[in-house]
DNA sequence: GGGAGCATGTAACGGGTTACATGATTGG
DNA sequence: CCAATCATGTAACCCGTTACATGCTCCC
């Protein structure tokens, strides 16, 4: 038994590129991207592609992931990639051990709000009813979401999550509307009666 | 008349500083990073203070802050900086003009537990813990924050942020806590029996 | 005397994005 | 035949952080 070696400090996303793999499946670059895409992208953003290439190579440096190439090599072929034994074991191990940062949001339209005194009290009403917008579609694209992982075999976390995301766009719809409310209260009567 | 000049498109960071100098205030970096730790942090994390002096100096050179020099200048004195008309009108063509970015979430703990089944689930419990002790933090911080805005003057639409901030952090509680009893579901009665 | 807070700034570095380059396959 | 999608990768660039350097003032 050789000593435990130390964790490489990957960034999350590295983490994450290695979590999408975790769940036994062979994918490419190209196929977790679009995975990303309706997995991670509701609660934890979407790298781009080009970086999902670059903590592919990275992993594989590592020898967390290993790549089998489709087709004759002629340099620009297809790759997939599996999780190494390793791999797994580091993944978990970051999950225990790795400090939970606390979550990073960055809101724009609340940044907006922030600034009303700056604003156009029609402007701002029409940004938070977008919000809004933005919110109740997410509630549809996870539903959709959710669908799919409670009929997949092994992704309850990935389902369990998914209800969690419906829940949270779900509130985010609510303190919109409350906002919109808040805010007709506060300049109702002077922008009404033009 | 000249024609309207485009607005140069600063990192939302930039116009972030700006804003917290859009309250008529005159303010050194540093008052601005512990402003910033009191509200933008909320709903818009803080940038660090090495920043807050870089975009200083930028919004300086395209002439939307002027900085007045506090004692005698030995190159390492006390600046303090005031938003100009110039900038105030930047900042409200922004706030008309610039489209709304999708709000940005990248949340640690739904990343770890939709990795779940890599997890011990004491582990990923406790994490959910933590997590809503946090959300529990942010709220009694919040209160703080409101308190003082709702007794400031021309402060209406931060201490509606604040609010926000106190609603929205109480969901995040509310959905850690139904996380919990649904992770306990899952596999309470695996590892209750030990 | 010394630590905490006030105060400003530089340098190195990494993370992540956009734009670009390249080409195969599939379906209307 | 052409557009969309599949598929991989490089280069330039900016945002933002940490670490470091510097020194003052206040208060125990």
């Amino acid at each position: 038994m050789t000593p435990p070696e130390p964790l490489p400090d990957l960034p999350a996303t590295g983490w994450a590129v290695l979590g999408l793999l975790s769940f036994g499946r062979e994918l490419s670059g190209y196929d977790l991207k679009k995975w990303a895409d309706t997995s991670l992208r509701f609660f934890y953003w979407s790298p781009a592609i080009s970086q999902i290439y670059g903590e592919l190579r990275r992993l594989d440096g590592l020898g967390f992931v290993e790549a089998r190439t489709a087709a004759q090599d002629d340099l620009r072929n297809k790759r997939l990639y599996r999780i190494t034994p390793a791999g797994e074991q580091a993944l978990r191990r970051w999950l225990q051990d790795a400090p939970v940062e606390p979550p990073l949001l960055k809101h724009g339209v609340l940044l907006r709000v922030w600034l009303g005194h700056l604003a156009d009290p029609a402007i701002l009403r029409d940004t938070v009813e977008q919000h809004r917008a933005y919110a109740e579609r997410m509630i549809e694209e996870l539903a959709i979401s959710r669908a799919v992982a409670e009929t997949t075999e092994d992704f309850n976390y990935p389902a369990l999550v998914t209800r969690w995301g419906e829940r949270y766009y779900a509130a985010e719809r609510d303190l919109a509307e409350e906002m919109l409310r808040e805010l007709e209260a506060m300049n109702g009567r002077t922008s009404k009666e033009s």
